[in-house]
DNA sequence: CGTCAGTTTGACACGAATCAAAGTGAGTGG
DNA sequence: CCACTCACTTTGATTCGTGTCAAACTGACG
């Protein structure tokens, strides 16, 4: 089972029996609730946003980030309901679908039936490097994982180049991210940023020397992609 | 999409023409290497395991636990290449498939594939847990996470009641577990213990006190079923 | 011109890591 | 049957990384 390929928003989106209908919304939106028991299933279109939880006392874990191609409120469709929030970093556009479809959809189109389980897997190998990062990796380490993470991301659909290079985040994200203070979080991107491997803009980082981040947080980056054995 | 149905180990058991053979291993037994290109997928059919990560120092980072029903090696058959290693906590057994199956059982079987999609979204459910508890909890909530944790997915596949009902890890697995040092980890369980919440055992904990580790843990258990909507 | 979100910096406190050492129990070999 | 080893657990002393508190700075916006 090499023979994978990339999800493909284009694809849901035009299997008009799937498709509900198109979402615009703005930087700072909550796309989904957790505890909420959302009807609907959406691909990001485009744009930046991540997923979070949190605890009564207001501290919050950001889990991820979302960029086009990926899937939103899998879990709900699948389990019942959400057990994260969803929130916008940038004006986005979602591809909406009846949650209620799915079945018919692993029924129908096995194919993208097999899609939606390569983007968990996907999502499960993020989440792996995310948590040794949050166990195993001091401050600077997570720092420059994230940054060179995101790099990574937006690369691979096509945001890291010209205008979109910048990752539109705000210390505070970096900060729920890594599971530090804002205070801290400063000082490490400071520190990251006299050594000139990131530039911090106002609301957006710049990465300088990809190289040099995944130096620090001894980061391969994502595994290649492996060809087709036979 | 509600009615979904857990994943039974025997169901995939015993589609024939997907199954390879069977697998006993000892406890310490590494099944599954990072980095490697198994040509296998496994059903757990019996016993306890674990994912990690680890860096080229030594530290490791132990990503989740693997219960009976579980599957080992979907991200090898999807991905293609391992990101994490697998070790047997307890004697198992595995059910071993042909992981060049994988596209053909989607096709073929729907159900089980839609079941395959399941259980990945289960898992990125227990991993998002678990970032909120690294990134954070303190010390002492994630210990009390962390058993709770295990005790519900223990007692979830019958091995909660009798004799099975310790949990088979030591404290540097708690320790790799929660991202703390050994040392540490070690006054915080005693803590847990001179409250009655837990007993320590030789290589094994019992919990005494699940509504009391929750309640510390601020974890509210895993979500209900959902009843079908329609 | 004031407000507000975000960034920056310094002083201090605290939680967790590290260092060191001893206790326990199972298994092993003499 | 008794030393011996080895993995695991336990405890105390000290160090260090990160959190908390406090305050100032910046730029966008109304």
């Amino acid at each position: 089972m090499d023979t994978f390929r990339p999800f493909e928003p284009q694809e849901l989106r035009f299997v008009s029996s799937f498709k509900t209908g198109e979402l615009v919304a703005e930087t700072g939106t909550t796309l989904i609730q957790e505890g909420s028991h959302s009807a609907h299933l959406y691909t990001l279109l485009s744009g930046w946003a991540f997923r979070y939880k949190m605890l009564s006392d207001g501290r919050r874990q950001i889990l991820n980030y979302l960029l086009p191609g990926d899937l939103l409120g899998l879990q709900g469709s699948i389990i019942g309901e959400m057990e994260h929030s969803v929130e916008a970093l940038s004006p986005l556009v979602l591809c909406v679908f009846q949650r209620d479809r799915l079945n018919s959809l692993f029924e129908n189109q096995p194919g993208l039936g097999f899609d939606i389980t390569w983007l968990a897997a996907q999502e499960e190998r993020m989440l792996d490097e995310h948590l040794l990062s949050l166990g195993r990796r001091t401050a600077m380490e997570r720092a420059a994982y994230l940054l060179a993470f995101l790099y990574h991301r937006a690369a691979s659909v096509g945001l890291a180049a010209g205008r979109g290079r910048h990752i539109p985040i705000t210390q505070q994200h970096v900060a729920d991210t890594l599971g530090l203070s804002i205070v801290h979080t400063n000082k490490t991107l400071r520190k990251l940023a006299d050594r000139s491997l990131i530039r911090w803009l106002d609301r957006s980082c710049e990465v300088l020397d990809l190289e040099g981040l995944m130096a620090i947080a001894e980061w391969d980056g994502p595994p290649e992609r492996r060809r087709p054995l036979i």
